[in-house]
DNA sequence: GAGAAGAGTGACGAACTCGTCACGCGCGCC
DNA sequence: GGCGCGCGTGACGAGTTCGTCACTCTTCTC
């Protein structure tokens, strides 16, 4: 069984946040070795005014801080419209079951406790960087040969652009994010044409006509599910 | 300081998969208790074929199972285009950093050690199931009394909804994605039109005009730079 | 195999979208 | 103040989008 590989974002920034120099070393050098861009806060106030001019992909937070201590400084990311969504990494002392929860109930996404192995911390930044590759690509939508990008309203199969109308484009959508999964005819007329539960119309048959016509070689990729409705998957092999 | 607070999404669905009964009764009353819907699995295939089946928000993934262990689980959902991006969450018996390094390597994106605390379980769910509602919410955009759904090509204002063509949708988004700058001719001619530079056109004065009708009270939120172009901003107080 | 039901198909026409034109208004410069 | 230019405006018409209809084909059940 192999390692489990997941793309990185090109050279993303961590913000280390941590009184003890020789930690935002140790933490700072295994993270610089893994292909990531550091930046050093020696306290809880200099870390918040890094996160909102930097703008770093994660926070690693260290809780016990004098002045504005590791909680303190999450809250007040995650109270703040510019900070609010990066994700926060704590390091603690071998505390207690209750010193994560109460990281947790202020907005932590991770913690771990020192001592800790610095392969392990490499993971978790990477758990949490994956977790906002994902976000980045919620504007986007790539299944098979199909891309789609939401906001232009535009589709393109192997790199070619498919004119579609505004309707189309949402039929489409609407299968391609639930790829694999049969969609009911009444789910999709409710998504895409407001309609209610049970109209009787021979509309969305008209339409999946005229989407496969556009989608020319591709146009078995839009399977019907008889009786239920259409479901986007890759054509079965001949 | 307050215990922060963010939105849940409505009644996500949880999949735990374990092969100890009493352990997926105490994680299960536990997450439905914090308003989730639950779905068990009683062991690794069963897991495997619920999550493709259900598509649930997060996966709640024993490692020590006979047959397909949690491991095994975990790379197969993330080696399946259906469920890869699924959050996973694991647990283990006491065990050492080097079992959680081996799942972080295959893409669960956190751990929690039994015997835990049904709080911290619950509270790690939640951190989760956040991360889900950034990637939601990326594909929508809020400025003033402006809310752009992309996927849906929907503009509502003040919670009301404005019917708009597609090439109107397209000409209020890109305005409002660059809120407060003002746009040129040439590049809204370019990024909605398609056209070439220095193309002689009225059709954006029209465009414009007719966009301006359909937001009624709101139309002074799309101001003309003379000369120049287009800016989405607040209107000047009287 | 027969029949019923569901989906595919081609065609029609109403409604909508969009670009252009010509006139009028407003702004900025001399 | 006058003039020229840019933008606002109403109207027109070509082209497109969309829903419906009727017929045909396919699938499923008895």
């Amino acid at each position: 069984m192999s390692t489990f590989e997941y793309a990185m974002p090109d050279n993303p920034t961590i913000l280390i946040v941590d009184d003890e120099e020789d930690v935002r070393e140790l933490v700072g050098s295994n993270l610089r070795r893994a292909g990531m861009r550091v930046v050093e806060a020696a306290d809880g106030l200099q870390g918040i005014l890094f996160a909102r001019s930097q703008m770093p992909n994660v926070v690693v937070l260290d809780v016990m801080m004098p002045g504005r201590d590791g909680l303190q400084v999450c809250a007040e990311l995650r109270a703040d419209e510019v900070t609010k969504d990066i994700p926060v990494l704590m390091l603690t002392a071998k505390g207690q079951t209750s010193d994560r929860i109460a990281g947790l109930e202020r907005g932590a996404d991770d913690y771990l406790a020192k001592p800790f192995s610095p392969r392990e911390l490499v993971l978790r930044v990477q758990a949490l960087l994956r977790r906002a590759i994902v976000s980045k690509e919620a504007g986007a939508l790539k299944e098979g040969p199909f891309e789609l990008d939401l906001a232009g309203v535009k589709l393109t199969i192997d790199g070619a652009h498919v004119d579609l109308t505004l309707l189309e484009f949402k039929l489409v959508h609407l299968l391609v994010s639930r790829k694999g999964a049969v969609v009911d005819r009444d789910t999709i007329l409710r998504e895409v044409w407001g309609y209610a539960d049970n109209v009787r119309t021979r509309t969305l048959d008209t339409h999946v006509k005229r989407l496969r016509e556009k989608l020319g070689a591709h146009a078995d990729w839009i399977q019907t599910s008889r009786g239920f409705g259409y479901v986007f998957k890759a054509p079965a092999q001949a």
